[in-house]
DNA sequence: ACGGCTATTGCAACATTGTTGCGTTTTGCA
DNA sequence: TGCAAAACGCAACAATGTTGCAATAGCCGT
């Protein structure tokens, strides 16, 4: 884990995300890189995305994890957890509204590490038809 | 379903939530009410009590559901998605903290139909140990 | 270009979580 | 009390995620 390595299925999994204007699911990202790799494997290299800071995990309103490139992580930075996410109840997609930040204050007991917002209901394009 | 029933497992599913301060996963239910009932039935019940708005589903960060009553909806109102949640990392519950309301904006083209916000950090006992 | 270290993979097996169908039991109401 | 429907138990299945281990393949230094 200290030298990440380049493979094929890693940057086929990278690349689909990349593609993606939503977030995936594990199984979506499966089923999209046609047997390049094992469903294990899968697992394995989104949890290595994610600790190297490249991607992000985020939880739909139903439970299930999506995955989506870390668009302000180019950097290098740690990811910041705090911005808005949509979910769609018609075409289950998620997005990334990275452009709204939240800021909240609780009383100093509780130590705040991550925000996680997201908004359930239709999507701009699911609202067309 | 037009007409729902008390059950003893359905009382002590609900005894659990309502005697618990933070939000129970089903298994964590199902430890509680010790073969009063089967796992299914467990399943059933969490479902019922969400339809029937006396529970509400929480998603947790790392994508658990978990459920605890709903304060707000003594009255019989449908349920307000649109509260805040804290999810301890350390303890994992999670706290319903029902004062702090969301309100956000977005383009219209969004239809807004509910509001998760899950704060995960420590919370308050945690931070003592 | 080569060799070796080790990250990564595939496979098999297992665990957890959630769902469905169906025959049986129980509840609430007439 | 009796009956219709709600609720249940059980078994089987499905989806999702995890672990161990032996085999493979990147990457680094020479």
């Amino acid at each position: 884990m200290s030298n990440p390595r380049n493979t094929k299925a890693k940057q086929a999994v990278l690349n689909e995300i990349n593609q993606s204007s939503f977030a995936l699911s594990q199984p979506e990202i499966f089923d999209r890189v046609q047997g390049m790799c094992d469903r294990v494997t899968v697992y394995r290299i989104l949890d290595r995305l994610v600790t190297e800071n490249i991607i992000h995990k985020i939880v739909n309103v139903d439970g299930t994890i999506n995955y989506a490139r870390c668009i302000r992580c180019n950097d290098g930075h740690e990811h910041a957890h705090d911005h808005l996410h949509f979910s769609c109840i018609r075409c289950k997609k998620i997005e990334c509204l990275e452009e709204h930040l939240i800021h909240v204050k609780l009383p100093d007991a509780y130590q705040i590490k991550e925000l996680f917002l997201t908004i359930s209901g239709i999507c701009p394009s699911c609202s067309l038809s």
